[in-house]
RNA sequence: UGUCCGAUGGUGUAAUUGGCAACACAUCUGAUUUUGGUUCAGAAGAGUCCAGGUUCGAGCCCUGGUCGGACAACCA
């Protein structure tokens, strides 16, 4: 049987969210359409967590022939900001998605939320209360107790409409007055005793400015948006499972038949080992100045991630990788690491920096001569084809490639010991030269020149332990590298009660190195351009810091190493 | 002493009319390698939270528990 036959034969199997749409299609519900939404507050950057739901609302709707809004959920002009929503698309943009349309607001529907406010007063369902927050939430009760009516729920619509109009107009100060659902005070569900659906908020909108001094809850506007837009399937996170029926009961009270109605279905949000994801925890970060900004590399945010660079196929990868459910989880950072590494191994062109250098003479090389020798560009990609590399009497290579008391397991250079430079020659180590603290300051070799790379001699194909990254001292160019770790020690930084997340940061997430050697191919690379730094890791040009004649390196993620990892 | 949701190797996700628990990450071998990378071959690791029941047969259906999570902002 062809592997063509084997994967039309065998069936992709759907998390539950696809088995729900399919069914819907399959039902001719909503004509058979699938229309999702991303529907962030802007009042934060977006994080690896909104990844996995952008790439779920998005890819849902790519893989069902359908549609996908960009919606801001900004009811709340205490907290949003202009700046997030400008990242926002920005974000989700280079993430790799196209929204339908210009980008929505949930404000763009205020008049109508109000409009319809309106209608459940005039209806009986809804009713201004003139209690303090204090009074309303005693009444509440717990969730093992049934709430208390308030004294003024049963007013009349004319004196409801009274209030709620002059509520509008501003004759009241914030928090005098509110306008609540009447639904029922001793319901099991919380979210059911008669909630507050319209506040009074003397705040400039970002948007819309001054026209509004009440604003509508985020339960009174996240499922009419929906309907309004005819989403089809509206896909949360898990906390908003118990405001489902309340989601469901205010479009009940405003449905028009033989109109698309909108479904929420819930999955459960992304935790990541190591990592925190609470946006207010992030915003902390940001305002103690722990990190440098929402971008900084070491964040999980989308911008934080593409500054350290991560490209955007690996976390569309990574989403996929996870799957979608309903049971929390704890992704390990290993898996995002891999979809990375995966995706680069591919991609990223190979080239030779040293991030400590140590100089090494090679005694028998003349000192007048050079030579230009012909390395691969990708060994995983012929295509992308080979450049030339200087070599000359005086390199560096990395200090951690030379042990002077080596044990037998270590296949690098030592004294008497032999190793490959990389596409180069077989060296030998013949001497340690040290300062006056016994510091290594030097190492002189001799080379063997018939064993260059790809000549084809016998010398050429021996084979030795080691095979060493190396730049030509009169060639190399300085630049500077950032080294970044995972931000954190702890696998669950925020899962500790009796200690702070930020108890847990990790002192070494940034190790700045000044005096790198890079080859000379990379003097005039681009920002976010990405590498292979041959034997480290991968690495790529800071696109804010680095300038041409100042190269700034971000260490995005190392290569994997069996060999430190058998010495721990 | 409430309501809703969940429970499958270390971690995540599958198992679609009930039919030998699969895949990925992580781990460990070995081979290849001018990157201690990649690639390749292989190993180990769960009997599906527990107890009953239905059935020739249950991860899946039924009953009762246990454990975990969410919910009491004029936040979203």
């Amino acid at each position: 049987m062809s592997t063509e036959n084997k994967e039309t034969e065998e069936k992709k199997s759907l998390n539950f969210i696809e088995s729900i749409i399919e069914e819907d299609i399959k039902n001719k519900k909503n004509n058979g359409e699938v229309y999702t939404r991303f529907p962030p507050e802007p009042n934060g950057y977006l994080h690896i967590g909104h990844a996995k739901s952008i790439c779920l609302n998005f890819g849902l709707a790519q893989s069902y022939n359908g549609k996908t809004n960009l919606r801001f959920d900004d009811t709340n002009p205490e907290k949003e900001e202009v700046e997030y929503v400008d990242s926002i698309k920005e974000d989700v943009n280079w993430l790799g998605f196209q929204w339908k349309d210009e980008p929505k607001f949930t404000s763009d529907y205020f008049d109508q939320l109000y409009e319809w406010a309106v209608k459940l007063i005039n209806t009986g369902f809804a009713y201004v209360d003139d209690q303090s927050p204090e009074e309303i939430s005693k009444q509440k009760g717990t969730p093992t107790q049934p709430g208390i009516e308030s004294p003024h729920r049963n007013r009349s619509v004319e004196e409801n409409l009274d209030l709620f109009t002059r509520m509008k107009n501003g004759e009241f100060k914030n928090g005098e007055r509110i306008l609540r659902a009447k639904i029922d005070m001793a319901s099991p569900n919380m979210h059911m005793r008669d909630p507050i659906i319209y506040r009074i908020l003397h705040k400039e909108h970002h948007r819309t400015g001054n026209k509004w001094c009440i604003y509508p809850m985020y339960d009174f506007a996240h499922g009419q948006s929906d309907y309004i837009e005819s989403i089809t399937h509206s896909v949360c996170t898990l906390e908003f499972e118990v405001h489902r029926p309340l989601y469901d009961w205010i479009l009940n009270h405003l449905y028009t038949e033989g109109t698309i109605r909108p479904t929420q279905i819930e999955f459960a949000r992304l935790n990541l080992s190591y990592t925190i994801m609470s946006k207010r925890k992030l915003l902390e970060l940001v305002q103690d100045e722990l990190v440098t900004g929402w971008d900084d590399p070491r964040m999980p945010t989308i911008s934080g991630l593409r500054r350290r660079g991560f490209t955007a196929a690996s976390i569309r990868k990574f989403a996929e990788t996870i799957g979608v459910a309903k049971r929390d989880n704890v992704i390990d950072v290993a898996v995002l690491e891999h979809s990375l590494r995966d995706d680069l191994n591919k991609t990223a062109a190979r080239v030779m920096a040293v991030l400590n250098p140590l100089k090494l003479v090679i005694t028998n090389y003349p000192e007048d001569k050079e030579e230009f020798l012909s390395i691969e560009n990708n060994p995983e990609d012929e295509t992308m084809g080979t450049r030339e590399m200087p070599f000359s009497r005086e390199i560096y290579i990395e200090r951690d490639d030379f042990m002077e008391d080596a044990p037998k397991k270590f296949f690098r250079l030592a004294p008497d010991k032999e190793v490959r430079l990389k596409a180069a020659y077989i060296i030998k180590c013949e001497e340690v030269i040290k300062d006056s603290e016994g510091n290594i300051t030097e190492l002189r070799c001799t080379y063997d020149p018939d064993t260059k790379s790809g000549s084809g001699t016998e010398a050429s194909k021996r084979k030795v332990k080691g095979t060493l990254h190396w730049v030509s001292a009169k060639y190399a160019i300085d630049a500077e590298v950032r080294v970044y770790d995972r931000l954190f020690t702890d696998e669950a930084p925020d899962g500790h009660k009796d200690k702070d997340y930020k108890d847990f940061i990790n002192p070494d997430s940034l190790k700045v190195l000044k005096n790198c050697k890079v080859e000379p191919s990379l003097k005039d690379v681009e920002p976010e351009s990405k590498f292979q730094f041959q034997r480290l890791g991968y690495f790529c040009v800071d696109r804010k810091d680095s300038k041409a004649g100042n190269l700034v390196f971000n260490r995005t993620v190392p290569l994997k190493d069996s060999w430190s990892k058998k010495n721990k």
